[in-house]
Formats: structure tokens, sequence, C-alpha cells
DNA sequence: CTGGAATATGCGCCATATCGCATAACTGTA
DNA sequence: TACAGTTATGCGATATGGCGCATATTCCAG
């Protein structure tokens, strides 16, 4: 699997995806988001360091959200202790 | 479960319960991740905009990292067309 | 209670995310 | 080809994250 904890331009691949599953245009997702047109793309492209407040509207609007879980090989009791 | 979505202030609870978890000081960890004590402090008191990279470095320092899931009540097969 | 560590807060500074607007480049479709 | 929709890029302006440094506040062992 990839590690998007190191990657976070894969951030960017994933919301794509979605977001043409979701049926949405760059400009429709930016609406419901309150983002324009131009950070989506910015945002799916790789940009390095985008606010965490912007991921977090995006998966929002996309049905999405994060969970924190340990990287390593988590047991089921680790990742109990998280949430 | 509580909604790491909507509130980013809880991955700074998040991050601190860890922290603590592993033993570190604030100013240990920012040794770790390039960031200083104050900048921890920041992101675990709920500093709301802070900058992806830096939530991922933070995570990275602590072993953690995130994965991105469907909001709406996850069936198996659901998740899996995200990774 | 006391002292030292840990954490929080304030200020000035620089880098940059996002904005707004314009426009170019790309994608498909007739 | 030509055209419509979508996405990417450029520029100036504004807001703010993170830095460095100083200091206040809180926490905890003794």
């Amino acid at each position: 699997m990839s590690d998007l904890a190191r990657d976070p331009r894969q951030i960017g691949n994933l919301i794509r995806r979605m977001r043409k599953k979701r049926g949405l245009s760059q400009a429709q997702l930016g609406g419901k988001t309150g983002l324009r047109q131009e950070t989506i793309s910015l945002i799916e492209t790789g940009h390095p360091a985008a606010r965490l407040q912007t991921i977090l509207s995006v998966l929002a609007a996309l049905d999405l959200e994060f969970r924190i879980v340990p990287r390593s090989k988590a047991g089921a009791a680790d990742i109990e202790e998280i949430f």
C-alpha cells in the first residue's frame, strides 16, 4: 500500500479519483467547499503544503474522512488505543 | 467515534496523547520533526489551519499515518475501492 | 512550598496558501 | 475542424503558518 503520510502528492490523486467518482467538476467541488476551482486543481496536482483545513473540507465534501492509525503494523489492540 | 474530519482540534488532542505515550516532550518532538516547541504546542491546542506537511511530519515522528476512508458507514468493499 | 522542566503566549519577520480575475491548455464531441 | 466544458497557469493582493527570541504560565518531583 502506498504510504500516504510520506507522499502528500498521493492525497491529490486520491481526491481526484474520488471527485470524478462522485461526478463532480473541480468547480463544483470548489462550490461545495468554498474553495476556488484553481485551488482544487493545485491540491489535486500535488500542492505540497496545503492547509489542513483545506484538505479536511475537501474530504468532507467528498464524504470522506481520515483516520490516524499506527504506522507500524497495527495489531488490532493498537488501533483501539487511538480511537 | 469522534469525527476527526469535522473537528481539526481533535487531531491536536490525539497528537498530544500519542506524544506522551511515546514519552516525548514537545521540544523533543520538535527536534524530530524540525519544528519548534511552540509550533507543537499550537498544533496540540487546536491550531485550526496548520499545514498538511506539518501535521504529516508530526504524525511520522510518532509512527502514525493517516488513512482516508469513506465517511458513510464503510462497507469493507467501499474501503477497498479507495486503496 | 520550592525549583526546574514543560508548556503557552506575544511580537516581528519571511515564506507561502488562497483569493480574485484573466487566460491558456487540454478533452471530448459533433 | 470547431466548439464547449474542464483544468492548468500567471499575477497582484491579503491572510496566516512557522521561525527566532523572550517570557509568562503551568506542572511536577523533592
